[in-house]
DNA sequence: GCCAACGTTGGC
DNA sequence: GCCAACGTTGGC
Protein backbone atom coordinates (compact mmCIF):
# COMPACT_ATOMS: atom_id res chain seq x y z
CA UNK A 1 0.00 0.00 0.00
CA UNK A 2 2.42 2.65 -1.22
CA UNK A 3 -0.51 5.28 -1.86
CA UNK A 4 -1.58 7.63 0.65
CA UNK A 5 -4.74 7.52 1.53
CA UNK A 6 -7.88 8.93 -0.48
CA UNK A 7 -11.19 8.36 -2.15
CA UNK A 8 -14.10 7.97 0.20
CA UNK A 9 -17.41 6.37 0.69
CA UNK A 10 -18.11 5.41 3.37
CA UNK A 11 -22.25 5.14 5.09
CA UNK A 12 -21.30 1.52 6.35
CA UNK A 13 -18.41 1.32 8.53
CA UNK A 14 -19.57 -0.52 11.45
CA UNK A 15 -17.69 0.41 14.25
CA UNK A 16 -18.63 -2.55 16.56
CA UNK A 17 -16.97 -3.95 18.70
CA UNK A 18 -17.35 -7.64 18.12
CA UNK A 19 -16.02 -8.59 15.18
CA UNK A 20 -17.52 -11.05 12.82
CA UNK A 21 -20.21 -11.99 15.19
CA UNK A 22 -22.91 -11.72 12.72
CA UNK A 23 -23.75 -10.98 8.83
CA UNK A 24 -25.91 -7.69 8.66
CA UNK A 25 -29.02 -8.22 7.56
CA UNK A 26 -28.89 -4.99 5.24
CA UNK A 27 -25.69 -6.46 3.32
CA UNK A 28 -27.43 -9.99 2.20
CA UNK A 29 -30.12 -7.88 1.04
CA UNK A 30 -28.42 -4.99 -1.23
CA UNK A 31 -25.23 -7.11 -1.93
CA UNK A 32 -25.07 -9.59 -4.46
CA UNK A 33 -23.76 -12.41 -3.55
CA UNK A 34 -20.11 -14.39 -3.90
CA UNK A 35 -20.78 -15.54 -7.26
CA UNK A 36 -19.02 -18.32 -8.45
CA UNK A 37 -18.77 -17.72 -11.95
CA UNK A 38 -15.72 -15.53 -13.10
CA UNK A 39 -17.53 -12.57 -15.14
CA UNK A 40 -16.85 -13.44 -19.09
CA UNK A 41 -14.34 -11.61 -20.96
CA UNK A 42 -14.30 -7.90 -21.06
CA UNK A 43 -17.36 -6.63 -23.99
CA UNK A 44 -13.99 -5.32 -25.56
CA UNK A 45 -14.62 -4.35 -29.12
CA UNK A 46 -17.48 -6.68 -29.38
CA UNK A 47 -21.01 -6.10 -30.43
CA UNK A 48 -21.86 -4.22 -27.35
CA UNK A 49 -23.45 -1.32 -28.27
CA UNK A 50 -23.23 0.37 -25.04
CA UNK A 51 -26.09 0.58 -22.90
CA UNK A 52 -28.40 -1.11 -25.11
CA UNK A 53 -27.05 -4.30 -24.52
CA UNK A 54 -27.17 -4.60 -21.20
CA UNK A 55 -28.05 -7.68 -19.99
CA UNK A 56 -29.97 -8.82 -17.01
CA UNK A 57 -29.09 -12.04 -15.63
CA UNK A 58 -31.09 -14.05 -13.14
CA UNK A 59 -33.03 -11.83 -11.07
CA UNK A 60 -32.11 -12.18 -7.51
CA UNK A 61 -32.99 -10.03 -4.81
CA UNK A 62 -34.25 -6.36 -5.31
CA UNK A 63 -31.07 -4.56 -3.90
CA UNK A 64 -29.06 -6.18 -6.28
CA UNK A 65 -30.31 -5.65 -9.15
CA UNK A 66 -27.91 -3.09 -10.74
CA UNK A 67 -25.05 -5.33 -10.35
CA UNK A 68 -26.68 -7.55 -12.99
CA UNK A 69 -26.50 -5.01 -15.53
CA UNK A 70 -23.75 -4.74 -17.78
CA UNK A 71 -22.28 -0.77 -18.00
CA UNK A 72 -20.03 0.29 -19.94
CA UNK A 73 -18.92 3.85 -18.68
CA UNK A 74 -18.74 5.16 -15.02
CA UNK A 75 -18.09 8.32 -12.90
CA UNK A 76 -15.94 7.89 -9.68
CA UNK A 77 -16.19 11.00 -7.10
CA UNK A 78 -13.10 11.78 -5.28
CA UNK A 79 -12.41 14.79 -3.20
CA UNK A 80 -9.52 16.92 -3.97
CA UNK A 81 -9.51 19.13 -0.67
CA UNK A 82 -7.75 18.29 2.47
CA UNK A 83 -10.51 16.78 4.76
CA UNK A 84 -9.54 14.58 7.96
CA UNK A 85 -11.54 11.18 8.39
CA UNK A 86 -10.75 9.70 11.64
CA UNK A 87 -7.50 11.77 11.69
CA UNK A 88 -6.60 10.64 8.51
CA UNK A 89 -6.93 12.96 5.30
CA UNK A 90 -8.59 11.93 2.46
CA UNK A 91 -7.63 13.90 -0.19
CA UNK A 92 -7.18 12.42 -3.51
CA UNK A 93 -7.01 15.49 -6.59
CA UNK A 94 -6.74 14.23 -10.13
CA UNK A 95 -3.15 15.93 -9.44
CA UNK A 96 -2.48 12.98 -6.52
CA UNK A 97 -3.69 10.22 -9.33
CA UNK A 98 -1.25 11.61 -11.92
CA UNK A 99 1.39 11.82 -9.45
CA UNK A 100 0.77 7.60 -8.60
CA UNK A 101 3.06 5.40 -9.91
CA UNK A 102 2.32 5.02 -13.85
CA UNK A 103 -0.69 7.71 -12.99
CA UNK A 104 -2.81 4.22 -11.99
CA UNK A 105 -4.53 3.81 -7.92
CA UNK A 106 -6.66 1.60 -6.43
CA UNK A 107 -9.96 2.94 -5.61
CA UNK A 108 -9.97 1.36 -2.54
CA UNK A 109 -12.40 2.81 0.48
CA UNK A 110 -15.88 2.34 -0.88
CA UNK A 111 -18.28 1.59 2.04
CA UNK A 112 -21.50 1.54 0.39
CA UNK A 113 -23.49 -1.71 -0.99
CA UNK A 114 -24.49 0.00 -4.49
CA UNK A 115 -21.52 1.55 -5.06
CA UNK A 116 -18.95 -1.63 -4.28
CA UNK A 117 -21.41 -3.31 -6.39
CA UNK A 118 -20.50 -1.28 -9.50
CA UNK A 119 -16.71 -1.53 -8.55
CA UNK A 120 -17.49 -5.36 -9.08
CA UNK A 121 -19.50 -4.56 -12.72
CA UNK A 122 -16.09 -3.01 -13.70
CA UNK A 123 -14.51 -3.84 -16.94
CA UNK A 124 -10.99 -3.81 -17.95
CA UNK A 125 -10.33 -1.17 -20.68
CA UNK A 126 -13.70 0.92 -19.34
CA UNK A 127 -13.64 4.10 -18.95
CA UNK A 128 -14.42 6.80 -16.43
CA UNK A 129 -15.03 10.34 -15.33
CA UNK A 130 -12.71 11.64 -12.46
CA UNK A 131 -15.31 13.76 -10.53
CA UNK A 132 -14.26 16.30 -7.83
CA UNK A 133 -16.51 16.52 -5.06
CA UNK A 134 -17.23 17.96 -1.50
CA UNK A 135 -14.84 21.19 -2.81
CA UNK A 136 -15.20 24.86 -4.53
CA UNK A 137 -15.76 24.16 -7.65
CA UNK A 138 -17.64 20.51 -7.93
CA UNK A 139 -17.03 18.74 -11.73
CA UNK A 140 -15.66 16.70 -13.88
CA UNK A 141 -11.78 17.38 -14.30
CA UNK A 142 -10.25 13.78 -16.07
CA UNK A 143 -10.93 10.24 -17.77
CA UNK A 144 -9.46 7.56 -16.42
CA UNK A 145 -9.69 4.16 -17.49
CA UNK A 146 -10.33 0.46 -15.32
CA UNK A 147 -6.80 -1.47 -15.35
CA UNK A 148 -7.70 -3.85 -12.91
CA UNK A 149 -11.07 -5.85 -11.78
CA UNK A 150 -12.38 -5.74 -8.53
CA UNK A 151 -10.15 -7.35 -5.86
CA UNK A 152 -10.37 -7.44 -2.11
CA UNK A 153 -9.83 -4.09 -0.70
CA UNK A 154 -7.40 -4.32 1.80
CA UNK A 155 -8.14 -1.23 3.73
CA UNK A 156 -11.18 -3.45 5.40
CA UNK A 157 -8.89 -5.39 7.40
CA UNK A 158 -6.33 -2.45 8.62
CA UNK A 159 -7.26 -1.36 12.13
CA UNK A 160 -5.45 2.24 10.96
CA UNK A 161 -7.44 2.79 8.05
CA UNK A 162 -9.83 5.19 8.18
CA UNK A 163 -11.87 2.88 6.32
CA UNK A 164 -11.78 -0.43 8.52
CA UNK A 165 -14.34 -2.45 8.54
CA UNK A 166 -14.34 -4.89 11.89
CA UNK A 167 -17.48 -7.05 10.46
CA UNK A 168 -15.63 -8.36 7.15
CA UNK A 169 -14.09 -11.67 7.71
CA UNK A 170 -10.58 -12.69 5.34
CA UNK A 171 -12.51 -15.30 4.17
CA UNK A 172 -15.24 -13.27 2.53
CA UNK A 173 -14.07 -9.89 2.16
CA UNK A 174 -17.25 -7.27 1.79
CA UNK A 175 -15.65 -4.78 -0.23
CA UNK A 176 -14.03 -4.73 -3.32
CA UNK A 177 -11.78 -2.67 -5.02
CA UNK A 178 -10.71 -1.79 -8.42
CA UNK A 179 -7.37 0.06 -10.18
CA UNK A 180 -7.54 2.89 -12.41
CA UNK A 181 -5.69 4.95 -14.66
CA UNK A 182 -5.36 8.20 -15.52
CA UNK A 183 -5.74 8.15 -19.50
CA UNK A 184 -6.56 12.50 -19.96
CA UNK A 185 -7.62 15.63 -18.77
CA UNK A 186 -11.05 16.28 -20.00
CA UNK A 187 -10.05 19.24 -23.11
CA UNK A 188 -11.72 21.78 -20.15
CA UNK A 189 -13.03 21.43 -16.41
CA UNK A 190 -17.23 20.95 -16.84
CA UNK A 191 -18.48 22.17 -13.88
CA UNK A 192 -21.15 20.71 -11.86
CA UNK A 193 -23.44 23.68 -11.95
CA UNK A 194 -23.10 22.76 -15.77
CA UNK A 195 -24.35 18.96 -16.06
CA UNK A 196 -26.89 19.93 -13.78
CA UNK A 197 -28.74 22.50 -15.81
CA UNK A 198 -28.49 19.83 -18.79
CA UNK A 199 -29.80 17.55 -16.85
CA UNK A 200 -32.80 20.15 -15.45
CA UNK A 201 -33.65 20.71 -19.30
CA UNK A 202 -33.30 17.32 -20.47
CA UNK A 203 -35.86 16.64 -18.11
CA UNK A 204 -37.89 18.56 -19.83
CA UNK A 205 -37.28 17.52 -23.36
CA UNK A 206 -35.71 13.73 -23.08
CA UNK A 207 -32.55 14.33 -23.13
CA UNK A 208 -29.96 12.20 -22.24
CA UNK A 209 -29.12 13.67 -18.96
CA UNK A 210 -32.65 12.94 -17.90
CA UNK A 211 -31.78 10.29 -15.52
CA UNK A 212 -28.20 11.07 -14.85
CA UNK A 213 -27.31 9.27 -11.33
CA UNK A 214 -25.39 12.29 -10.50
CA UNK A 215 -28.66 13.95 -9.59
CA UNK A 216 -31.03 10.87 -9.14
CA UNK A 217 -28.44 9.18 -6.25
CA UNK A 218 -26.68 12.57 -5.69
CA UNK A 219 -24.77 10.21 -2.89
CA UNK A 220 -23.25 7.85 -4.76
CA UNK A 221 -19.91 8.00 -5.41
CA UNK A 222 -19.93 5.05 -7.96
CA UNK A 223 -22.07 5.48 -10.92
CA UNK A 224 -22.73 4.48 -14.08
CA UNK A 225 -23.56 6.22 -17.34
CA UNK A 226 -24.92 5.33 -20.48
CA UNK A 227 -23.41 5.50 -23.71
CA UNK A 228 -25.63 8.36 -24.97
CA UNK A 229 -24.91 10.09 -20.96
CA UNK A 230 -20.86 9.33 -21.68
CA UNK A 231 -20.96 10.84 -25.00
CA UNK A 232 -23.11 14.04 -24.43
CA UNK A 233 -20.86 14.68 -21.19
CA UNK A 234 -18.13 14.08 -23.70
CA UNK A 235 -19.39 16.42 -26.18
CA UNK A 236 -19.56 19.46 -23.49
CA UNK A 237 -15.76 19.50 -23.49
CA UNK A 238 -15.73 20.99 -26.98
CA UNK A 239 -18.21 23.89 -26.06
CA UNK A 240 -17.44 27.09 -24.71
CA UNK A 241 -18.17 27.55 -20.71
CA UNK A 242 -21.20 29.44 -19.94
C1' DG B 1 -20.56 26.09 8.13
C1' DC B 2 -25.30 24.90 7.10
C1' DC B 3 -28.40 21.65 6.02
C1' DA B 4 -31.11 18.59 2.66
C1' DA B 5 -30.89 14.09 1.05
C1' DC B 6 -30.62 9.64 2.12
C1' DG B 7 -28.44 5.20 3.81
C1' DT B 8 -27.99 2.55 8.18
C1' DT B 9 -29.17 1.07 12.78
C1' DG B 10 -31.86 -0.61 16.31
C1' DG B 11 -36.04 -0.49 19.37
C1' DC B 12 -40.31 -2.18 19.35
C1' DG C 1 -40.95 -5.25 9.33
C1' DC C 2 -41.88 -0.39 10.53
C1' DC C 3 -39.91 3.79 11.34
C1' DA C 4 -37.47 7.32 14.23
C1' DA C 5 -32.94 8.47 15.36
C1' DC C 6 -28.63 8.90 13.74
C1' DG C 7 -24.62 9.50 10.67
C1' DT C 8 -22.69 10.67 6.23
C1' DT C 9 -22.48 12.96 1.66
C1' DG C 10 -21.77 16.77 -0.71
C1' DG C 11 -23.78 21.12 -2.79
C1' DC C 12 -24.14 25.68 -1.68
Amino acid sequence: MPWPSRKRDKGAVADKKEPDAKIAKTEEETSDKEEEEKPAKPPAGSSKSGWKNWKKTKESESGGEESKITYCHWLLKSEPESRLEKGVDVKFSVDDLKAQPNQTTCWDGVRNYQARNFLRAMKIGQQAFFYHSNCKEPGIVAIVKIVKEAYPDHTQFDQKDPHYDSTSRKENPKWSMVDVQFVRMTKRFIPLSEIKAHHLAHKADGGPLKDMMLFTRQRLSIQPLTQEQFDFVLSLEEEKPH
